[in-house]
DNA sequence: TTGATACATTCGATAAAACGAATATAATTG
DNA sequence: CAATTATATTCGTTTTATCGAATGTATCAA
């Protein structure tokens, strides 16, 4: 169960905060939407997922090769609040801006078939 | 102006959120009735001071040989939102309560002589 | 000016976090 | 099975944070 420390912990890295930015955003995506996204190399971006994953605040599925990250619905409640102030500021950055630019522009996204 | 890299890089520290905590709480302490409360060594509670000092996530004034500190009123609104989270997950919380018992029944504490 | 009290800083060591580069795994397609 | 695409992990290195111990500074009182 997500601690106070382990929280934290995540939102001290910038990578790791514009990852929750977009996924609040958008509910869901998979690893390559992530690291273009983000403009990032792919290690890097899973790496980051996987602490976060570890730390139990994101949640995955598989659906073919595609892995699809979200953030855990099993959150503290606190934790979501901070993540929604979080979201506050962030929503009109140049970067969180940006990168959603970046994420609309990309060609050939996965096509989910299934929630 | 506190950035948001500085201001989570603060709160991933668990000293610096008891110390964030207590001061919320109190309004205003001076660095004896902080180490007292929190129990630990003075430098150490000093280089926490002085890096939410410098970050302008504090704000001090000197009375005599005393230091006070408060939480800057100055703090961006999201950061105070963040802060106010922070409070409520922290109220009832052992340490919490240990850190605001120990403040509580400490003897000697400077008697402010103005705001 | 000497001593005492409150607080700050420096120093060297340790430990944790993040990185790029390379490699491994897992699922799909042919 | 081989090749391809998507994702994960390992490795060695560099950076950064934190710490205890020691020392420095500032204020006040005698």
């Amino acid at each position: 169960m997500l601690s106070e420390q382990a929280f934290f912990e995540i939102l001290c890295d910038e990578t790791r905060r514009r990852m929750l930015g977009l996924l609040r955003r958008e509910g869901e995506l998979c690893v390559c939407e992530l690291y273009y996204a983000l403009d990032l190399a792919q290690p890097k971006v899973s790496r980051h997922l996987s602490v976060m994953r570890e730390a139990e605040i994101l949640s995955m599925r598989r659906e073919g090769t595609w892995i699809y990250y979200r953030i855990n619905s099993q959150i503290p409640a606190w934790c979501d609040r901070i993540l929604a102030q979080l979201a506050d500021v962030w929503m009109g950055s140049p970067r969180q801006q940006q990168d959603a630019a970046r994420l609309t522009g990309m060609s050939n996204r996965p096509t989910r078939c299934c929630a």
